[in-house]
RNA sequence: CGGAGUGUAGCGCAGUCUGGUAGCGCACCUGGUUUGGGACCAGGGGGUCGAAGGUUCGAGUCCUUUCACUCCGACCA
């Protein structure tokens, strides 16, 4: 391709509403192009051939795993989605509309239904699994709050697979088997990332597993051990329970005057008592289908910290709100002074493991100006669950290293999901006996738009994209530098010739501009070797640039096909 | 949904306080010079000033309403 032909409308000026190094490179460099609309964009011709890239790489892995590509079909009818019951569940991401006939439909942000429905309609038995289907599709999430480009947007391209199985060991097998895909994948794009253990959100079921690109602008925090493979969202990790030096206070059974002290800060000046051993009980609204809401009463110990995903899974529920102390106190609980043992009617108490048969300790009572001490939780029955979130610092559960806290961009997310859609829309098969069963599902996914955005914020310098060889939209790039100069043009175009009849794809920048507008644009393309060739040429000598590093190294002209030909075809 | 801000040429912005001919830089078009780090000279094109209503002889500017976008937060496969 010869840069007079394409567009590639490449900037100086970075736009106004990018701050991410990924987004204002895809942006500057002509990769991609906002709509105007918040969180939707245009690939141009630069953008599409990596996306293309980034799907063949996805594509070839998949296949070789034995998945099967399919395309599904991106309006889908809301009826599917009242089945599963997810048309309630969703909220307002969805995007829902009408067609003429007045008819239901929404703008599938992620396929579960869609591909149940048509392996329900086309499998019967059990001699037709496995399965393993996917599809590289736009998706629509009406997100709250679009930002960062690619990596954010409201319209995405994502890869979104299925399986399907008899049993829950085989869906197992087909899970770890698409975890080293997944890795294969991601090391083949070139990416440093790392999998974690994960909350399973909106789409259900459990063991979940996200792949995490390291990047300091990732928005999502992770915890990772410093001395083993351990990893997990913060939403979902876990460390060794927290302990104390400081001596548990002495005291019997009590109801004690505390003026003043509703927090927890304020209870462990007053009795000069490690936070370990007070009780915070946090009050939290849980919502739940059709309305339905209930409060909840959260109590974990007073040295750790409310993880609010995982008391929302605690209790089942679809979202938890705050609480306000007038709500509090209508329903006869007093704020600053709850405690997890005196509870009213209608609220449900959750204790986080950590309390589970602990002792000597102390909290409020439910009335104003009171906290309880001496209190005793051994052999207590109650509902009991994780609710606590990891800090930096504490010991790893696996082998007792250090935990700390990084940030990753999510670009992959496998799911075992069981029955969770199989079930309600009739996925069944008949199994060797003639009874009808319900498949074992897997889901499995990898933002494709979203991994450009990821490649660059790992991938850059300060003057451009820096891209990996399997995810460059050129390998070569041949920059004339003077096209006025008849030799220059007579060697870039044999180069140009000879490279693309061994296959290999090249950029041949044949633009009027002055050496230095053409080397920047270069630079900013991030295509990953370059051929200059300029005014060493009458001394028989181009320059072959490396963009990883910008090594620049001179080679004789007529050894440079052979030159290349290393370079390039040998990995 | 809460807080803050911005809407003027393709992009980045000034002009708004104090009402009086629509501006600048980049980009673009024509001609010429230039060619190893975003060149120069000369000429040129391009605007419902986010939208609606109001005040006024006159509104980009003042008043009212509204829409969109950005940032922080809440939220989020």
């Amino acid at each position: 391709m010869r840069m007079t032909k394409m567009l590639v409308p490449t900037s100086k000026e970075i736009p106004n509403e990018a701050t991410l190094p990924s987004h204002i490179y895809l942006i500057r460099g002509g990769f991609i192009q906002s709509v105007g609309g918040s969180g939707l964009y245009n690939f141009l011709p630069l953008g599409k051939r990596v996306l293309d890239r980034i799907a063949k790489v996805v594509k070839e892995e998949l296949d070789m795993a034995g998945c099967q590509e399919v395309s599904l079909s991106f309006v889908t009818p809301s009826s599917l989605w009242e089945e599963s019951g997810r048309f309630e569940k969703y909220g307002k991401e969805l995007l829902r509309f009408k067609d003429r006939k007045e008819n239901d439909f929404v703008l599938g942000p992620t396929h579960e239904e869609m591909m149940v429905n048509l392996v329900r309609q086309s499998v019967r038995s059990y001699k037709e699994l496995p399965l393993n289907l996917y599809q590289i599709n736009l998706k629509f999430r009406d997100e709250i709050r679009p930002r960062f480009g690619l990596m954010r947007g409201r319209e995405f391209v994502m890869k979104d697979g299925y399986s399907f199985h008899i049993s829950h060991e085989d869906m197992k097998r087909e899970f770890d088997l698409m975890e080293e895909t997944y890795k294969k994948i991601f090391t083949r794009l070139g990416l440093a990332f790392r999998v974690v253990e994960a909350d399973s959100g909106a789409i259900g079921g459990s063991g979940s597993k996200e792949f995490m690109v390291l990047a300091r602008s990732g928005e999502d925090t992770i915890v990772v051990c410093e001395s083993c493979e351990y990893g997990a969202n913060i939403e979902a990790a876990i460390s060794k329970p927290t302990e104390t030096q400081s001596e548990p206070p002495q005291a019997k059974f009590a109801k004690f005057h505390t003026p003043d002290t509703k927090t927890i800060e304020a209870l462990s000046a007053f009795f000069h008592v490690d936070p370990f051993y007070l009780i915070k009980t946090v009050a939290k609204r849980a919502l739940y289908d059709d309305g339905v809401s209930k409060i909840v009463l959260f109590a974990l110990r007073g040295s750790d910290t409310l993880q609010e995903v995982k008391a929302c899974n605690a209790v089942n529920a679809n979202d938890l709100i705050d609480v306000s102390e007038e709500e509090l106190e209508a329903i006869g609980l007093v704020a600053g002074y709850m405690g997890p043992t005196v509870v009213v009617e209608g609220v449900s108490v959750v204790y986080d493991n950590g309390l589970r048969d602990a002792k000597a300790l102390i909290c409020g009572a439910n009335e104003k100006d009171f906290h309880f001490v001496g209190i005793s939780l051994v052999g207590v029955e109650a509902i009991f669950s994780d609710l606590r979130a990891v800090q930096e610092g504490e010991r790893c559960n696996c082998c007792g290293g250090r935990l700390t806290y990084t940030k990753g961009i999510e670009v992959g997310h496998i799911f075992q999901l069981g029955t969770r859609y199989s079930k309600p829309l009739g996925a069944n098969f008949l199994d060797e006996n003639g009874k009808s069963v319900p498949m074992v599902m897997g889901t499995y996914g990898i933002g494709v738009s979203r991994l450009l955005a990821a490649i660059i914020e790992q991938h850059h310098d300060e003057n451009g994209c820096v891209w990996s060889k399997a995810s460059a939209p050129f390998e070569l790039y041949i920059l004339i530098s003077n096209v006025k100069d008849e030799a220059q043009i007579a060697l870039a175009e044999s180069l140009y010739t000879a490279m693309r009849e061994i296959g290999v794809e090249v950029l041949l920048d044949d633009r009027k501009d002055r050496f230095g507008a053409k080397m920047n644009d270069y630079e900013l393309l991030g295509i990953p070797y370059a051929v200059v060739i300029g005014k060493k040429l009458s001394e028989g000598v181009v320059e072959c640039i490396m963009r990883k590093g910008l090594i620049k190294e001179d080679v004789a002209s007529d050894a440079i096909i052979d030159y290349l030909k290393v370079r390039l075809l040998s990995c």
